[in-house]
DNA sequence: ACCTGAACACCGTTCAAGT
DNA sequence: ACCTGAACACCGTTCAAGT
């Protein structure tokens, strides 16, 4: 209360990785729509023109939050366990991450950084489908399409969490209101309107998830014969 | 040329649907960026805030648009055929539908209208799930599933393809670099760095399809035996 | 009743000026 | 060399004023 808020800042204060780490905490507590340039200016206490000495653009600094996200996941490796479990494990880990920092997620899950988080966590989802005997092009095909799901799946909800909450509200009221929906003119929906109008994102997550791990397995030089994974096809 | 462009529109010349589909034309000339009040005002020939005198919000807005593209779809059914390739149909057309017109995708691809354009694609969606012998509760179960994969993976690459050229340059760029990761710290990506370089988004797309299918077909009380379907697990 | 126009509180970005 | 502050061309939304 004493310190003028108008002092200079020092002269090496900023650097990038400082602006990553303040862009993340912005994206956390006000979510994608609070996270402006004016509003990093005063997380960072600087003027907010100041970004631009060490971003060329805001594109630019959205890449490199997209790396530092994936480089702070640290999801634990199941050497031992059946590979299928490293899969549905690295894939519930990202949905929850997406649940509990949607800004950050709806931000980033569709940008490609091609940075040191990025590679080592390709690297590593492409070593789990070689454990399970796909040659090195197959598990990179794989790889790319299990990742896309996974991504693409927990940005959705992201996108959703990260409305303001006057549109959140009216989405899961229109989800509601498929249990109104006229019976006598859409008959299948009215025989399935009550499952689909409870129906949360993470059980519909899951099931995709089941869907996806039973293709996979199918698909696979080396199934996890004889082990139950921990996914419940229509549990 | 002649008339002066500052006339006074009519006093019924807007209403929701022209509005709507208005913001269509926008959406599909100028992509989501391009896809502001004031441009809708221009497209419209009136001042933006008329557009407040028929939608509380943008957001509102938005809501409408979905389920006017939604309505707008004419998936040709196939009565006779396996149910599972009414299911591949729709997802092809729906990932091709965020390919032509990716502004109208990623601004909707999220978000639940409850208006006759979606409830009618629901009920025709979860009839084709009761086809394969699921009963209603299950066909609702697997239609909130499947539909969240289709659109999640459509509107992630429609949110891409949305991006302004020089963001989307810098994306695609990133892309190809994974094949300059160092092998000695990252020998999984190195393996297979040359397929996940050239792997296009569609064909991501279609081996992420094959494994929810036979996913699905798995889990199926009445899969379509004897038919091969149209998705080709790493083909 | 419906559309306009000015106004408000914001954006991302640039660039001359300060230190 | 690095940060500031004014400026530019935008946003979504509101509301008194026009017709």
């Amino acid at each position: 209360m004493a310190t003028p808020r108008k002092r200079r800042l020092p002269r090496g204060t900023l650097d990038r990785d400082t602006i990553v780490a303040a862009s993340l905490r912005l994206l956390d507590e006000k979510g994608m729509r609070g996270f402006s340039m004016p509003a990093l200016g005063r997380e960072l206490g600087a003027d907010p023109s100041a970004v631009y000495r060490h971003f060329a653009s805001k594109d630019e600094l959205v890449l490199a939050i997209t790396d530092a996200l994936i480089a702070e996941q640290d999801v634990p490796s199941l050497r031992g366990s059946c590979w299928i479990e490293s899969l549905i494990l690295i894939a519930r880990h990202t949905w929850e991450l997406g649940g509990r920092r949607p800004g950050a997620m709806a931000l980033t899950a569709s940008r490609t950084a091609a940075m040191p988080g990025t590679f080592a966590a390709a690297d590593h989802i492409i070593g789990v489908f070689r454990e399970g005997g796909f040659d090195a092009d197959d598990a990179g095909r794989m790889y790319r399409s299990f990742v896309d799901f996974m991504l693409a799946t927990a940005q959705q909800r992201a996108a959703l969490l990260d409305l303001d909450p006057e549109a959140l509200e009216l989405d899961l009221s229109n989800e509601a209101a498929f249990r109104s929906a006229d019976p006598r003119r859409y008959p299948n929906l009215g025989a399935a309107a009550e499952t689909v109008a409870t129906r949360t994102w993470t059980e519909s997550f899951e099931l995709g998830l089941a869907m996806l791990i039973t293709g996979i397995e199918a698909m696979a030089p080396k199934p996890c014969r004889g082990h139950t994974h921990s996914v419940r096809p229509l549990a």
